[in-house]
DNA sequence: GTAATCGGTTCATTATTCGAACCATTGGTT
DNA sequence: AACCAATGGTTCGAATAATGAACCGATTAC
């Protein structure tokens, strides 16, 4: 992390705290990795091993991560377990967006799925699917999406403040498949698109052959948390369908918005109205 | 003449963790408390007022907490969601336990738990309940257990390392019904008993009028890691009853032990052999 | 046999966290 | 209106806790 002398040269050193440090090694544990090891972990993130060492040794403690017999590798604990439980049982944005999504899949006959934003990466928080047709879009609620490669994640960072999604847009931006966006300036015109049309679409960026359609979730300070997405295999899409989805996706964002007590933006609203 | 710099004066070391701090943050929310503002926390907690808002701050910026429009207050965040699954999808111990759970309450007639130690409290993983009775006790899989007060809690407590256990009895031990063990004196030595038996009962200590039975769970380096319990109401525990509840329940913990790679240590082998 | 991992630990340096005191608001009492 | 006691949030010097290079002892690979 430190680079030379040339320290606090105005080029905005982040100063990440410690506990947003803890955190993020937990984000290291995806479905296709879900053990990992001590020296693993300190690559993954970038950090010290012997820092890596203590972070874990910390969030072990409080459960938040335990270590398998064999290889000594870390996985997640049991104490997230508790706290979703205890999230769900206070807060049940979860059972809400169920029920919108349902519907939503089925007047679509596609994968509808609703994301918040979680760090700088969206968690999944429900997903429906339709049994429409034998090929479907499987999501998975236990996998992090990356901001610049789904079509959620952009319609997020388009409606982020400004300052955030230079912010975001800063980090690396790894290339989930060759058609992933990972060039700043492409992505930051798309962005100016979709904040114009209140909706984003992406082909392939996150997995191949999957169209995705999606627009912004906002909060009673109308501040974007999250969004709202349909995903369909490419093979489907036609302009018909893209604009049964647009249409079906606007009526149930306004639901599910309204459900939770947020509100939309005016630009989005007028943005939304004229595509009808 | 007293040498009165009393730093490293032997016993008291602390030194907690920044991490540890902002993760025990989190335990402070509860069903009956679901939202907690910037001064209770702190006052909760027992740390600044500046610490705790600077704490929370990480552990909203990550998702794991988030804050309410109104009145500012913070709640459980939706990062915490998408962890649990990931670990659940991984990781399907509670899935296990609860094919176990059903069996031991049907075998049981009441309501069955396994909690497991996370931080310094243990956290409910799964229940199963009985319909044979009108009435039951309810057990929440949000709650948190504290050790003192539970017939799993000390459970945990006797099959501790004896150097954690101390450390735990240590803190405040609050009493959350009139029944509630709070003389460490008196705890000890019932631990002794229960270390002896391999086996923990216990009587309104938590909720008033529920009787609890518990047996410690171990891992494959047999440390203690949890516990599994069944309570039922004060009214209908009898001599019969408990026996069977004793016998069902040492079977079902050899059985999650086992489902779990875990191993019993030879005293509580041995232990529940001569309870036969 | 030895070279390269692994998980984990040590320790001097220094950057980060801590907390008393301080705002700016809000809501209730007199 | 004036007052008081809360609230959420911020500041800044002092003190603490985080950091990372080097180091262990075990495994594993060759």
């Amino acid at each position: 992390m430190q680079v030379s002398s040339a320290r606090w040269e105005e080029g905005r050193v982040p100063t990440m705290g410690t506990v947003t440090k803890a955190l993020q090694l937990l984000n290291h544990f995806t479905l296709a990795r879900p053990r990992v090891g001590l020296s693993d972990m300190a690559r993954l993130a970038g950090v010290n091993k012997a820092t890596a060492h203590r972070l874990l040794s910390e969030l072990q403690s409080q459960g938040f991560v335990e270590q398998t017999g064999a290889g000594r590798e870390y996985r997640l604990g049991p104490a997230i377990l508790r706290l979703a439980n205890l999230r769900e049982a206070t807060v049940p944005t979860r059972e809400v967006a169920g029920i919108v999504l349902r519907k939503l899949s089925n007047a679509t006959g596609e994968t509808a799925h609703v994301s918040l934003l979680t760090g700088d990466v969206l968690s999944t928080l429900a997903h429906a699917s339709s049994s429409a047709h034998g090929t479907r879009v499987i999501v998975d609620d236990s996998e992090a999406l990356p901001l610049h490669a789904t079509a959620s994640g952009l319609a997020v960072l388009a409606f982020l403040p400004e300052q955030v999604r230079t912010r975001a847009l800063a980090a690396a931006l790894p290339a989930i498949t060759p058609e992933t966006l990972t060039d700043p300036a492409t992505i930051h015109q798309r962005l100016d698109l979709i904040r114009r049309t209140g909706l984003a679409e992406a082909t392939g960026g996150f997995e191949a052959d999957v169209h995705g359609i999606a627009v912004p979730l906002f909060d009673a300070a109308r501040t974007c948390i999250g969004a709202l997405a349909v995903a369909a295999p490419v093979t489907r899409i036609t302009d018909t369908l893209t604009a049964r989805i647009r249409h079906e996706l606007t009526a149930a964002a306004r639901e599910i918005t309204d459900l939770w007590g947020g509100f939309l933006p005016d630009t989005v609203e007028t943005a939304w109205a004229e595509a009808g």
